[in-house]
DNA sequence: AAGGAAGGCAACCGCGAAATA
DNA sequence: ATATTTCGCGGTTGCCTTCCT
């Protein structure tokens, strides 16, 4: 029994993962004496006549034990085992050994890169839903990928680098427009409570079959269900799983400081300004009133601008990472669970109601009294979903908005015309070849963001690649580039940066609908506000110093001296 | 070489949903 | 219809290994 069992059991097992003797290096020292846990003695021992049910790590006898059960009698009613075996092990514990170890066809060792990729796709659409993103890898397991993914946040956070790859960003943005075009923008259902309740939220299944590791054909990726990922998320919200805060791995284990990691979000910190009105931050709002965050509500209507976001708002990496930075002075914790390009609401219906909810807006500029808009979106907004298309959709709001300039009406964020009007922002083709210079420090940065993607020579890992690499690997075109200056901590530029994307990314897309030749600064601006928030660039950190000259003329063409955000749209206040 | 920190992995726990009695 | 059981998922923890100082 002992003998086949454990030959058996070992035909699963990689190379450097026998359970021979292995299996006692893993046992905690207050088991090692403990004769229960050599090999064959896993047969439970009777304690008053209930098994004392053993825990920690699984002998490999214990393994042949559970392996000739199901051999026997099949997955399933795994509590029956410790019954018909004698393992003194839970049912649950079976089951998880089972699914995680033992069952064949499992795939062990490290992820390959395309596997690599489809996680962070997946992880970008389904967020930590572990079970199904394992349904998409064949021969891997939820608790594999979970523990892979864990591992990469806190990998990339430490590297300062975005959970998300930028191409996954256009990706989406492209196939939305197309689906935008094609009038099934965002949801399946039949109605948005459908999917709302969740039922119906599939990935398809082929929408990473092809992707291509050089991001230059980009599969056909479906859009988000943002309705059922809002269930998802709301729930979550719902019952305060927020983003992780993990001051312990925040402050203490991060070697680089939080501002570097977290630069936008030092930035607003710090200035008190949010880049980014976006709604998906309400529900951050809400839970900092009833976490006692940095948050604070001001009941003032006139306040309610970007303030009380930039206390407390990672404008981009706390969405790009899936978990929060503690760089902010957080005093408790507070759990966020999302995906890294997720965000949600705690009352899932409050933005899908979008059409009948009128929006405060507020000008920071304090030109113009704060007025209330009605969304011209199509009613279901992506708003609600926080992933990549949501963000994408938004931008897109704002820039179809703009078509009605004298209004202002731009769904959920506004532009004040004074920002484009003083910016000197418009963004010629020239400035394109400009900031296309890969001797450029933009065009460097920028070009680091495809980091992640770009084809590794000799590297194993896509998280490893260097900024430098990167920038003079990547063969994209810039499309686009600007530049915000202003002093962060010192003589520290924030630089905002144009993507690099592929070409076709966004022509005919409503970006350039209406100035495709000569798109003005604030089809840029509005896009660079999107593309700020995916890339979850490291904003500050990731600064290439720009030309003095330029430097300053940007800032005082913003007025950033104080406040680099300044600029920035309007936030729309939720009722 | 030693100690500590970080990484990586396996397993457990709590909760909720589904199935069953 | 209700209570109980089973199952599955996601979060968290603990331990060993590896790396760094």
């Amino acid at each position: 029994m002992r003998n086949s069992g454990a030959i058996s059991v070992f035909r699963f097992w990689p190379m450097n993962q026998i359970p021979d003797d292995s299996d006692k290096r893993m046992i905690p020292k207050d088991q090692m004496d403990s004769p229960s846990i050599e090999e064959g003695s896993s047969v439970g021992s009777l304690n008053g006549g209930n098994p004392v049910l053993k825990k920690g790590p699984w002998t490999s006898a214990e393994d042949a034990i559970l392996m000739d059960y199901v051999k026997r009698h099949g997955e399933g009613n795994w509590n029956a085992v410790q019954k018909h075996t004698g393992l003194s092990r839970c049912g649950k514990s079976c089951r998880l050994r089972w699914a995680n170890h033992l069952r064949p066809n499992l795939k062990k060792g490290a992820f390959t890169p395309e596997e690599e990729q489809l996680i962070v796709e997946l992880h970008a659409k389904m967020g930590n839903k572990w079970a199904r993103m394992a349904g998409h890898l064949p021969g891997r397991t939820d608790n594999e990928i979970k523990n892979y993914w864990n591992t990469r946040v806190k990998r990339r956070q430490r590297a300062g680098l975005p959970l998300y790859p930028p191409n996954l960003c256009y990706q989406i943005a492209d196939e939305n427009q197309r689906c935008n075009n094609s009038s099934e923008y965002f949801y399946y259902g039949k109605h948005p409570t459908d999917s709302l309740l969740g039922s119906d939220f599939d990935i398809c299944d082929t929408v990473f079959d092809n992707f291509d590791a050089d991001h230059s054909a980009l599969a056909y990726a479906r859009p988000f269900s943002d309705a059922a990922v809002t269930s998802m998320l709301s729930k979550k919200f719902g019952s305060q799983k927020y983003f992780l805060v993990d001051p312990t791995v925040s402050s203490m284990k991060r070697p680089r400081d939080s501002e570097s990691l977290f630069p936008a979000l030092h930035s607003n910190f710090s200035n008190g300004h949010s880049r980014f009105g976006h709604p998906f931050l309400e529900p951050l709002r809400k839970m900092q009133r009833t976490s006692g965050l940095g948050y604070h509500c001001d009941p003032d209507p006139s306040s309610k601008n970007l303030q009380s976001f930039g206390s407390a708002i990672p404008s981009s990496h706390a969405f790009l990472n899936g978990t929060f930075s503690a760089s902010s002075p957080s005093s408790g914790t507070v759990k966020l669970e999302l995906p890294s390009l997720q965000h949600t609401e705690i009352d899932g219906s409050s933005w899908l109601a979008c059409s009948s909810t009128p929006l405060v807006v507020v000008d920071t500029y304090g030109e113009s009294a704060p007025a209330t808009v009605s969304l011209q979106t199509d009613c279901v907004s992506p708003h609600n979903s926080g992933l990549l298309d949501a963000l994408v959709h938004e931008a897109q709001v704002i820039s179809c908005a703009k078509k009605e300039p004298s209004e202002k009406r731009l769904g959920s964020v506004i532009i004040p015309d004074n920002v484009v009007k003083s910016s000197e922002l418009s963004i010629s083709e020239k400035k394109f070849e400009e900031f296309n210079d890969p001797i450029s420090p933009l065009g460097c940065s920028a070009a680091s963001i495809f980091s992640e993607f770009t084809p590794l020579i000799g590297g194993s890992s896509l998280d490893e690649l260097p900024h430098s690499n990167a920038a003079s690997s990547s063969g994209d075109i810039l499309m686009t580039a600007e530049h915000v200056s202003s002093p962060i901590d010192g003589d520290k530029d924030i630089l905002i940066e144009g993507v690099s994307v592929q070409p076709d990314a966004f022509v005919g897309s409503p970006w350039f609908e209406d100035n495709s030749l000569q798109p003005d600064a604030k089809d840029y601006s509005i896009f660079d506000d999107a593309i700020a928030i995916f890339m979850g660039q490291d904003l500050s950190n990731d600064y290439n110093p720009l030309p003095a000259g330029r430097s300053s003329a940007h800032m005082q063409a913003f007025g950033l001296d104080s406040c680099p955000w300044n600029n920035m749209p309007n936030a729309c206040q939720m009722p």
